[in-house]
DNA sequence: ATAGGCCTGACG
DNA sequence: CGTCAGGCCTAT
């Protein structure tokens, strides 16, 4: 389900609402969502740790411990964090309960169950796959357009490009689409097919669209909430994620869906080419 | 590069 | 019933 803006909306309240807390413990009730280590590993380490701070890498939120390791979550397909007093009653697909001090539950619920959670030592990130091979951050002063140019060298569809996190960290099926609209570019397109105008283009919508889907606080389409359960508002922006047959509000033409890479793909045929 | 699999739920 | 869903891994 969510992507960077979603996975950032939910690292900045919790960095604000949980940061300095103990773990006083922690119970898993579906073992398979957990990579490593074994349950009762994974749950004896949390035991009294302090979260020092909340970070994220792409689409993974990552818990820096007053330990020499790191919890790790990734919320998958269908994947939500609930924060909430403890006498607030349980959701349905509840895998994994912290229980903070003072009487704060932070719970991961699931109904899909692709998500996945994990302790890694500090950096070691090889236990997870996902994570070591992540590409760089769109938003970080590291991705540059010479950086961005390099990655445009082959022949893959830009739209699978972008949705490939190893070569670009946290976007997905909704932003991907979003950032090529702005960018004017067919999500069939050849990266390696790209003028200069067009990279710089992308460049610039890349970070546009992700910031602005922030300050939006993430799309809710389907099921998208919240610590608190609010849904997102920056589908309300969405010019051709979910706008099959509606018209282009920049050209009045009808948005078109087409499959591309197994995923849904939305696109305006008169304003990307 | 592309399908198939992992799961549950919503909707037609 | 079938199809679809914001992710990601694998096997062909």
């Amino acid at each position: 389900m969510p992507e960077l803006p979603e996975i950032e909306t939910i690292r900045r309240d919790l960095q604000k609402r949980i940061r300095g807390k103990t773990i006083e413990r922690c119970e898993v009730r579906l073992p398979r969502l957990i990579t490593c280590p074994d349950c009762d590993e994974y749950c004896a380490l949390l035991k009294g740790s302090i979260i020092l701070e909340v970070n994220r890498r792409g689409k993974y939120l990552l818990f820096q411990l007053d330990k020499p390791y790191q919890w790790v979550v990734h919320l998958g397909m269908s994947g939500s964090l609930q924060l909430v007093e403890d006498d607030v009653e349980e959701p349905k697909h509840t895998h994994i309960v912290l229980y903070l001090h003072p009487r704060m539950l932070l719970r991961y619920v699931d109904p899909r169950t692709f998500g996945e959670s994990a302790i890694v030592e500090q950096g070691c990130y090889e236990p997870l796959k996902g994570l070591a091979h992540l590409g760089p951050e769109p938003l970080s002063r590291s991705f540059t357009l010479p950086v961005l140019r390099s990655i445009l060298h082959r022949p893959a569809k830009i739209k699978s490009l972008l949705m490939n996190q190893s070569r670009i960290a946290g976007i997905g099926n909704i932003y991907s689409d979003e950032i090529l609209f702005r960018a004017g570019i067919d999500p069939l397109r050849p990266a390696n097919t790209l003028d200069e105008d067009e990279i710089r283009a992308l460049y610039s919508a890349i970070i546009t669209v992700l910031r602005e889907a922030i300050k939006g606080r993430g799309s809710s389409i389907n099921n998208f909430v919240d610590l608190e359960g609010n849904p997102g508002r920056y589908q309300l922006s969405h010019m051709v994620y979910g706008r099959e047959d509606q018209p282009c509000a920049r050209c009045g033409n009808l948005i078109i869906r087409r499959k591309i890479g197994g995923r849904s793909s939305y696109s305006c045929p008169s304003c990307q080419s």
